[in-house]
DNA sequence: GGATAATGTAGAACAAGTTTCAGAGTTGAT
DNA sequence: ATCAACTCTGAAACTTGTTCTACATTATCC
């Protein structure tokens, strides 16, 4: 409904042909099948190309390192999240509060299978500067839905952004001190619904 | 000067004999060395244990694994840094622009050795639950540094833990930005500064 | 001081990510 | 239809974290 509707995707430099493009969706397929059991650890390189059906080489080809191909799943299943997320958009009155209900929403989302999780954001948080652009695309995708959450009438200001920048970060470190057992659901709620307050900060009272 | 000076520490479960501890230390040393240049990739197990001068064998008695070591590592480091900051505490006025400057400084710090920051974030965050614990010191240590450049006089409040924790999300998020080259240093200084307004709104004025 | 258990050493062995290579299969342009 | 260029396959090799084994050294306890 906002602004944000487009330009989140991959460029998509070369044009797959279609066995190609059938290839690569059977990898990312096979990767978030292994990784849904088993987490990082179980997505081994040699069983994606065999569960794909496709030569250890091929997959490096089309995924330069298990971080790439991680992230890339990554990408895959946010794209579908933030569909998701449209078509039931959050009710609440505030912005703070919608944001923070998304959030929530995402989090349950990712609860259900806590190993593909995991897997995901181990391999968003270990990339390194090679992965750059692919985590980048994952990180605009999330600005994406945190600013639809928002559901602003005007382009955000850059002290809005600054703050959607501060709820990524707590959103991503949360989740981290959650799968590694540090910290509950319940303080994951908290911590969102602290760092949400950041956004009435930034949006002075537009109609009382 | 404020609550927190003690208990942040290892509790050291069986006391070690001198001998022993100097290996401990050259272990540590070692590991920061090739952190210093090289960043995670190049701190390399066998590389360490010879450095140390130790067999691998025994590296890994004392470190079960490399992210163990490099969690060590990060406690280490921020137990000077923790020192090194008590003794110059932040000179600025308000809680907020106190903490803010503190991580700031303590940003800079790790600036000067980029390489060795980054195999101590990437091993942190990669860390599964069998290195909570040790996450969990490195985290009650950021705490610590937080409060302490907060200078309350009276206990935290639930709230201002809230605050306090998502402010450290916050920080350890933006380093990994920062060490991957998605967000410059200017970037950061804001993200750092916009997330340290929670603080005042979680502080009722106490003097006019 | 000597028995004994714990700790350390050297080095091989194993596991999984990554690289490499020779040959077979596809594709696209002429 | 044919040739050249690119892609895929299968398998081996290489790298580095981790484990294991057989033996030496050290510490502890009587």
């Amino acid at each position: 409904m906002t602004a944000e509707a487009k330009a989140v995707t991959t460029p998509a430099s070369p044009p797959l042909t279609e066995r190609q493009e059938a290839r690569r969706r059977r990898i990312l397929h096979a990767s978030a099948q292994l990784a849904g059991r088993g987490g990082f650890d179980a997505v081994q390189m040699r069983e994606v190309a065999e569960a794909a059906g496709v030569a250890l080489g091929t997959l490096y080809r089309y995924f330069p390192s298990k971080v790439h191909l991680l992230v890339a799943t990554m990408q895959d299943q946010l794209q579908h999240m933030h569909a998701t997320l449209r078509k039931r958009p959050p009710a609440a009155e505030d912005p703070a509060a919608r944001v923070a209900e998304t959030l929530m929403r995402a989090f349950r989302a990712l609860q259900r299978e806590p190993h593909l999780a995991d897997a995901m954001v181990r391999a968003l948080t270990f990339a390194d500067r090679s992965v750059s652009p692919e985590v980048d695309t994952v990180s605009r995708l999330t600005t994406a839905i945190i600013l639809d959450a928002m559901g602003l009438d005007a382009p955000p200001t850059a002290e809005q952004l600054s703050a959607v920048r501060v709820i990524e970060h707590t959103w991503h470190s949360a989740l981290i001190t959650w799968l590694s057992g540090r910290a509950s659901i319940a303080q994951v709620k908290i911590d969102i619904e602290t760092v949400c307050r950041l956004i009435e900060l930034t949006a002075p009272p537009e109609k009382a």
